[in-house]
DNA sequence: TAATAAAATTGTCAACTGTCCTATTTTGGA
DNA sequence: TCCAAAATAGGACAGTTGACAATTTTATTA
């Protein structure tokens, strides 16, 4: 039913240091699976127990490896949002192409994103749990704000007459109206299936706005 | 610090039907106390003995009135999401306006409600249930459903030429774009303080959209 | 005011939660 | 091959959770 996941970038593991190659794995292991739990049942249902049974081990092991749900739940989220920032960072940039064409593209590859399971189902997640955890509010926000840089530098090049802060503004309305498709256009949401008519709408008006924008 | 909350518009209970008046303003007491656990500590805190606690009564009475966890969240956010609906519904549509008039009133209405505290952490919070939830998500998106219903009536005022569902379609991207302002700009968020202008470059950018939006 | 339905209290239950501690087994390098 | 470190298992703990039953108190109205 579902598309094959793409395990390489679900998870971007910070490197091991000590320690033997199966602790390692184990850990990867014990992420993918509180992801998937995560994804697929929500945030309450991601207990420790839940988490070590899906994986075949015991509380004893998990707790070993991550001492307190706290400590895994923030290697958890670390781990997902730098798949994200890597993902987002390793967009080609194709210098000599248009930059309306590099803004179509980057925006495409970003609603394209918001329409898979993975990214549907865990950044609401991550919203909720922005609103009531400092650390998940900070590495949220680090991410978004690094997705953002390249389309502010898109916009600075088709708009070097704008003040940098009118830039700045665009660009973060350009950004909050992709990722409000998430609700709407998104994975299994009921208007998923309009999500290219949807995301053709978005870039034209996208290009307008930058195109013309004229500051107050 | 925070503003005073308007009590009023907060939950609309559905009338009591036998049992005393006593009762109903309980179960009132109730609704009204989980709303604010949820919006201030998250859905995860929102347990029965906290919200027991919280009303200052027995957790034996608060199993009284809602005799599973999930009856109370079902009658919570049936209440919460009709008050939506409430208010939405009340938006005048102030006949004789000219159509962009409206438009603008319109989304400036709901970009500024999405800057209330309430609705920037209760948003997130019914997002991230929907998805694993079925009650939630419907009631969700049926909520969506009506508050669009206006935005596709302006539409087609504006563009009686569009096919229905070209309008259907630039209503569901309006929409989306002022949902994902809250993540950004809503209450205590990184640009919460960016808010009005981004407001301002949201309604210019629909009103383009509609006017200027030609079928593929 | 008395009768009675509704509301609220109190105590209990099994299941689940996160955390901690102590064996035991496994691993990989000397 | 041996051994110390790492990984895993197993059990125990106190606290929390949702649900329920028996009981007492309160509110409403006949």
């Amino acid at each position: 039913m579902d598309a094959i996941p793409k395990l390489v970038t679900d998870l971007l593991m910070p490197g091991r240091e000590g320690g033997y190659a199966k602790g390692y794995e184990t850990r990867e292991l014990i992420l993918r699976t509180a992801l998937h739990i995560l994804i697929e049942e929500g945030y309450r249902a991601m207990s420790m127990r839940r988490i070590a049974a899906a994986c075949g081990m015991r509380l004893g092991n998990l707790t070993y490896h991550y001492p307190t749900r706290e400590d895994l739940v923030r290697e958890l989220l670390n781990a997902v949002i730098s798949s994200y920032e890597v993902e987002f960072g390793a967009i080609v940039q194709a210098p000599g192409l248009e930059p309306e064409e590099r803004l179509t593209r980057l925006c495409s590859l970003i609603i394209e994103d918001i329409g898979s399971k993975k990214t549907t189902r865990l950044f609401p997640e991550l919203w909720a749990l922005a609103n009531h955890d400092a650390f998940v509010y900070e590495r949220v926000h680090e991410l978004y704000d690094r997705a953002r840089a390249p389309l502010v530098e898109i916009i600075a090049e088709m708009r070097p007459d704008l003040p940098e802060q009118d830039r700045l503004d665009v660009a973060l309305f350009i950004s909050a109206s992709m990722e409000g498709l998430t609700v709407f256009a998104g994975y299994e949401m009921p208007f998923a299936q309009r999500l290219p008519a949807v995301e053709h709408i978005a870039i034209r008006s996208f290009i307008d706005i930058v195109r013309s924008f004229q500051p107050a």
